[in-house]
DNA sequence: CTATGCACTATCGCTAACGC
DNA sequence: GCGTTAGCGATAGTGCATAG
């Protein structure tokens, strides 16, 4: 994948994604890369908003204009996608950015883990087939009937199958970023609270519509797990008290980005449907071990 | 006593220059 | 081309003086 191609399908990168994702060493070689591919218009940079940290403002990246229409004309992006699908400036950036470390520490998995591959949809890609109606494979829509016909729809931020080839065994995993902007119960049954998240998780299991992933990925998978990243300790905790209140939840797993970034993704970081008090799990069971990123020159 | 303003400091990202 | 380093710049936190 070209440095193009790779902030069409990530929206929004900081210059140290960028290096991760490129296997970069240096930052330095990054920002004069995107420099360059600034000055030729193909690129965009400005300074992250809000939710940075104490010292000098960081600057993220995004695909320009131009770089959309390179981009087509290459054929590389689908026919008919418009600048604005993919324009970082466009994108809720913290939110983009968490998805984005999780991918990043995923891929990280596989190469600690050589026995896993991991696949993964992400429903930020502009690179995804889309129906008419511009949805993307990994949207949901179904309806079910409790008393009376209800529509379920939800989109989660990406859908990925780890594979153990020793073991011959696919798990299949559900991702939801949470970045507290939404209430997590509110009173009047809100569409959009991450109760209501809970609840079509549930009944898309009880439904068994996962399973068209297995059509999708040509394998078989018993269930699936729903993790959810919190964007911090506090906020999880909140989500952790929920999920306890609403069970089946052994499902839903949860982590915090301290935790991610200090142990890896296969680490035991992952507490099982809220219940805090239990040792953490992790993602990859018994091959439970350190994955943290390796730290880069600054 | 509380609120406000301001200088100082810690921390972090960014760039220029240099060597390879 | 890539990687390293020093110095610069931008921002948030801290402590202190002053005004009300």
């Amino acid at each position: 994948m070209t440095l193009l191609e790779q902030l069409a399908e990530y929206r929004v990168l900081t210059a140290e994604q960028i290096a991760r994702l490129r296997g970069v060493g240096s930052l330095q070689v990054v920002r004069r890369r995107l420099g360059q591919l600034a000055r030729e218009k193909l690129v965009e940079s400005w300074g992250r908003g809000f939710g940075r940290r104490r010292g000098r403002p960081e600057k993220v990246y995004s695909i320009g204009c131009d770089g959309t229409d390179l981009l087509q004309r290459r054929g590389v992006l689908p026919a008919g996608t418009i600048h604005d699908q993919i324009d970082g400036r466009k994108a809720c950036e913290n939110h983009q950015l968490l998805l984005n470390w999780f991918r990043i520490h995923l891929d990280y998995v596989s190469s600690v883990l050589p026995q896993l591959t991991v696949k993964l949809l992400s429903s930020t890609s502009p690179f995804l087939s889309r129906d008419g109606d511009g949805r993307s494979v990994v949207s949901e829509s179904f309806q079910v009937s409790q008393g009376r016909k209800r529509n379920v729809r939800f989109v989660p931020d990406a859908v990925f199958a780890i594979t153990d080839h020793k073991h011959r065994k696919s798990v299949l995993f559900f991702l939801e970023v949470d970045m507290g902007t939404e209430t997590v119960a509110s009173p009047g049954r809100g569409e959009h609270d991450f109760r209501q998240k809970i609840l079509n998780y549930q009944l898309y299991f009880k439904a068994n519509r996962y399973r068209r992933y297995e059509k999708l990925w040509v394998t078989t998978f018993s269930g699936f797990r729903l993790l959810v990243l919190a964007n911090s300790a506090g906020r999880k905790g909140a989500l952790a008290r929920l999920i306890q209140e609403m069970p089946p939840n052994d499902f839903i797993w949860l982590t915090d980005p301290e935790l991610m970034f200090s142990n890896g993704l296969t680490g035991p970081i992952w507490t099982r449907g809220g219940a805090r008090q239990d040792a953490s799990a992790s993602i990859v069971g018994s091959l439970c071990g350190p994955s943290a990123l390796l730290p880069l020159k600054r």
